[in-house]
RNA sequence: GGAGAGGUGGGAGAGUGGCUUAAUCCACCGGUUUGCUAAACCGGCGUACGGGUAACUCUGUACCGGGGGUUCGAAUCCCCCCCUCUCCGCCA
């Protein structure tokens, strides 16, 4: 959520920013500009009359206190009115707050200046690539196949279980799902990310938080019963951990890492893409998480970047990052760079990890600030999210680039946490 | 699931209708004192949204878990909801 002074202080820029991301906000930001200025008007009337009440109420209290009943009677008898007409102010001015903040919900968050200009995902940007895409023997097949062939993942049980994109590890396909999360939480605490294991299930608050609600309720399993939400990602709790705090610029950068399960309804897909590992349900990902002052964000994103960066190198998978185009981004971010492994079976880049910069949007909604050393006056701090990573396309590519007739090949250094270097 | 207790500033904790501008203590910050530290003493101490100003100062309103009500006036009284704790039951 943009706050409203940069909206005031920013109007023409808000407009252009948000074009790149196809979005018109020329009519948001005027309704929002207007309905500020209804809102302080009616707030200082509102305000006014409220001071007068108080200021009679006093009297009236002070007036019995010393006996004069009678001049208090008609002191009392002029708050009629006016209680009245705060009453009326007030769920005029509820109201205009309220619309207020449905208009500005809705306004996506400005892309940083570097973000590309582009409708899909065509037309986003690669800025780094590396590894080498291994040349397959001809009997090679797509991952589907080779779970089925060792026996690693059954989704068939995960249907007649639960249902489909849920699915079942099995044996060396258990021990490498493991092997992967304890890979990514070791190395993200190398890089000083501070694990935490939070709750899979949020409640409303914390949905709203970081922005999965209320636009993106459909896309969160949601437990009725309980109103809770279970979470898309650890992104969810992680964040929330720091909503309605005040740091001091001291505590930056707080950075933490964390493993989860991760649910995801993603009603409406279907098709050879989603084939396979390629999109589940339920799936597991560690994730990392940064809030660090506005300055240093930039600086934080690109470190973040380049520790996503060591993990695929370690895992000797063809890479690339991309830069997503505007079309592309997603309604909090300023910049994200997704990262993508190459499946030499499926032969198509594979999206395994998105970091973004959302800068002070989600920290808006969470009301999470900081002050400087000595300073009375709080800012908004900025949060940065991301994946480090996600699993199952991990897995696929894992499984198809090393394939070979006698197995299929461990990277060199998940072989202390697979403790085997081949599925045979 | 049953029974009970409770939710007040960063923390502890007082406050049962108007000197509450929320006491007091601790923590924290600044100052005095001091060779340094500590102690002592003095002062300060939250958030949000407004008004005013060149700026600092100044100033208004709201906030005692959330929402509603009673009243001239609510942390305090009434209603609904949420949450936490304790004991019991069930259970990994």
């Amino acid at each position: 959520m943009l706050t409203l002074k940069f909206i005031q202080e920013n109007k023409g820029k808000v407009v252009e920013r948000l074009k790149k991301k196809n979005f018109d906000a020329s009519g948001i930001v005027e309704k929002i500009l207007d309905l500020n200025e209804k809102r302080r008007s009616l707030l200082k009337d509102t305000e006014s009359s409220q001071a007068e009440m108080n200021a009679l109420s006093k009297e009236i209290g002070t007036l019995y206190k010393s006996g004069k009943v009678e001049e208090a009677n008609k002191a009392k008898s002029k708050t009629a009115d006016l209680k009245n007409k705060i009453k009326e102010l007030n769920s005029q001015l509820e109201n205009i707050e309220k619309e207020l903040h449905e208009e500005l919900v809705l306004l996506p968050n400005l892309p940083h200046d570097s973000v590309p200009e582009g409708k899909t995902a065509e037309d986003n940007e690669v800025v780094r690539q590396g590894g080498e895409v291994p040349t397959l023997d001809s009997s090679a097949v797509p991952h589907w196949d080779l779970i089925k062939k060792y026996d690693l993942i059954d989704f068939d049980l995960g249907i007649k279980i639960t249902g489909a994109g849920f699915p079942v590890y099995k044996g060396k396909g258990a021990k490498l799902q493991r092997a992967l999360i304890n890979f990514f939480l070791d190395e993200a605490e190398k890089a000083g990310f501070k694990e935490v294991l939070p709750p899979l299930v949020v409640n409303e608050d914390s949905g709203f938080g970081t922005g999965q609600l209320p636009d993106k309720e459909g896309q969160m399993y949601h437990l009725t019963a309980d109103n809770l939400y279970l979470i898309p990602t650890a992104e969810v709790p992680v964040t929330n951990l720091y909503r309605n705090v005040i740091l001091k610029a001291s505590d930056f950068p707080v950075k933490n890492c964390a493993y989860s399960a991760c649910f995801r309804r993603e009603a409406g897909s279907w098709g050879k893409d989603v084939r396979g590992l390629n999109r589940l349900h339920q799936f597991d990902k560690v994730e990392i998480v940064q809030i660090t002052h506005p300055d240093r964000s930039y600086q934080a994103l690109d470190e973040m970047v380049a520790h996503v960066q060591t993990l695929v190198e370690k895992l000797e998978l063809p890479w690339r990052i991309v830069k997503l185009c505007g079309g592309d981004m997603s309604f909090t971010s300023a910049l994200t760079y997704d990262f993508e492994v190459f499946s030499a079976a499926q032969e198509r880049w594979l999206e395994v990890s998105s970091v973004s910069n959302f800068e002070s949007f989600q920290s808006n909604r969470l009301k999470l600030r900081f002050k400087e050393d000595g300073q009375k006056q709080t800012q908004l701090a900025h949060t940065l999210n991301g994946s480090a990573l996600a699993l199952p396309r991990i897995v696929a590519a894992l499984l198809e680039n090393n394939q070979t007739p006698e197995g299929i090949r461990i990277p060199k250094a998940l072989v202390p946490y697979t403790r085997f270097d081949i599925i045979d």
